[in-house]
RNA sequence: GGAGGGGUGGGUGAGCGGCUAAUACCAACAGACUGUAAAUCUGUCGCCUGAAAUGGCUUCGCAGGUUCGAAUCCUGCCCCCUCCA
């Protein structure tokens, strides 16, 4: 087999590259965005459509399917490419970041993390070792080492406790791994601390592996910190091994990401935004729901090549979310991965043009942000009505 | 004809003397969502002023009345519903 990674082109102004990735279930172009599929689904798309967005590989979760169905299942049930019908590459997370994110862990110590199932709570005691074992069975073609992912508040003894526990696992998970047909890569950690992530650059690249992904950022840190954290970590990871940057998926984060040195992204945003009636255009994101849309004629975005674009108007589509008909969540679904997809494409053909910096001005000049002062407020809030429902739960 | 129940802000529907410009849900309007516990969550929602705190004005079928004070009590009128004949 050739090898994971094919370094094609660097854009001489940015730190932009474009590649190939060569997997056992064939090779995606970089610089590569990964919709997510948790649940051994990408919610309300079948394999055929999302290929047809030109989505090339995808992410999918250990956390949720060790939990249900089972890995047993899946592993009976031919692994988790035949059980869901996809053929392309898959890369899965180790389920650091759900046992750290639901709020249910009970402990947690050098040895792995005790957590309670958020299904039945029954108790579950995460190792690196099963976090390898599991996604073995699963057979995704790249596999991710289990890491501690803290909050982006904590202090700097937090998050230095957590990236040096991190980097324990990521060994313990390297010495058990088997199966040398899936990659496994390693993860940067160390917060919004350049010294941090210095350290841990320096550390997860001493062991090796054929693939560095970048962990907890995006994680409500502004955005010119995520850029900055970026600019000091990603020139200390080898130049011939694809840098993955986990979590990210906004059309600004991903050409700015990119920009940086970044080859391989997924985040559950596009997704999500569209079954929330959020859509993407060239100039900024819209809520289908708003009233302009009530009587457009028109589609959702003029330029875009989409099922739905071509086939219906805002209007339509504004209606159906209005009325909450279930097809609203398929077509705004497929328009924003489509959206994605053809901006990456965007981003590797002129990577590959030599005209890269000049694509990333036009687009930042015309894309206007959502608001960051909002954004982390009402991120605040959101958190703090789903732990109300939680407490009501238990 | 007889007996009873009811008319509350765009809708459904709480409140039944001061804490009520009035609960809740829906609708409407706007915002958020980034390694998916998310077809979710948040805010606004009588009118006028204000960035906001606030201030002013007009509201609970209509018209009077009682009271320091009423959507809430009394009287009359109008309208709706259920049951009996």
């Amino acid at each position: 087999m050739s090898q994971l990674f094919q370094l094609e082109k660097k854009c001489p102004q940015t730190g932009a590259r474009a590649g190939m990735l060569n997997t056992p279930h064939g090779s995606v172009p970089t610089p590569v965005f990964l919709p997510v599929g948790s649940q051994g689904t990408v919610k309300t798309l079948t394999p055929d459509e999302l290929k047809s967005l030109g989505v090339g590989m995808i992410l999918s979760n250990t956390y949720h399917l060790y939990l249900r169905p089972g890995t047993e299942i899946i592993r009976k049930l031919g692994g988790l490419h035949r059980f869901m019908s996809w053929d392309g590459p898959i890369l899965t997370d180790s389920g650091g970041f759900q046992v750290f994110s639901l709020g249910h862990l009970r402990s947690i110590n050098d040895e792995g993390a005790l957590f309670r199932s958020h299904i039945d709570g029954s108790e579950h005691f995460l190792t690196p070792e099963l976090a390898i074992e599991i996604q073995e069975l699963l057979g995704a073609d790249i596999i991710m080492v289990l890491d501690e992912c803290p909050p982006y508040e904590d202090d700097f003894g937090k998050i230095r406790r957590a990236m040096e526990r991190s980097h324990l696992w990521a060994e313990k998970c390297k010495q058990r791994h088997r199966r040398r047909k899936q990659a496994l890569f390693g993860i940067v950690h160390g917060g919004t601390y350049p010294e941090l992530r210095r350290e841990s650059a320096s550390f997860i690249t001493s062991l090796g592996f054929p693939g560095y992904a970048i962990g907890g950022l995006s994680l409500g840190e502004p955005k010119e910190l995520m850029h900055l954290i970026l600019d000091r970590t990603v020139p200390l990871l080898p130049e011939n091994k694809p840098r993955y940057l986990m979590g990210v998926g906004s059309p600004e984060d991903l050409i700015e990401c990119v920009a940086r040195g970044v080859d391989m992204f997924d985040s559950a945003l596009p997704t999500r935004l569209g079954r929330n009636g959020a859509v993407f255009t060239r100039n900024r994101r819209y809520s289908i729901n708003n009233a302009r849309f009530k009587t457009k004629k028109g589609p959702i975005d003029p330029d875009c090549d989409c099922y739905t674009c071509h086939n219906f108007s805002a209007a339509y589509l504004h209606h159906l979310f209005k009325t909450q008909e279930l097809l609203a969540y398929r077509l705004a679904t497929i328009h924003n991965v489509r959206f994605i997809m053809r901006l990456m494409e965007q981003i590797r053909s002129s990577i590959l043009d030599g005209a890269f910096n000049t694509f990333r001005k036009d687009f930042i000049k015309n894309y206007e942000p959502t608001d960051a002062e909002t954004r982390t407020e009402q991120k605040k809030k959101w958190l703090k009505a789903r732990q109300g429902k939680h407490h009501l739960i238990e």
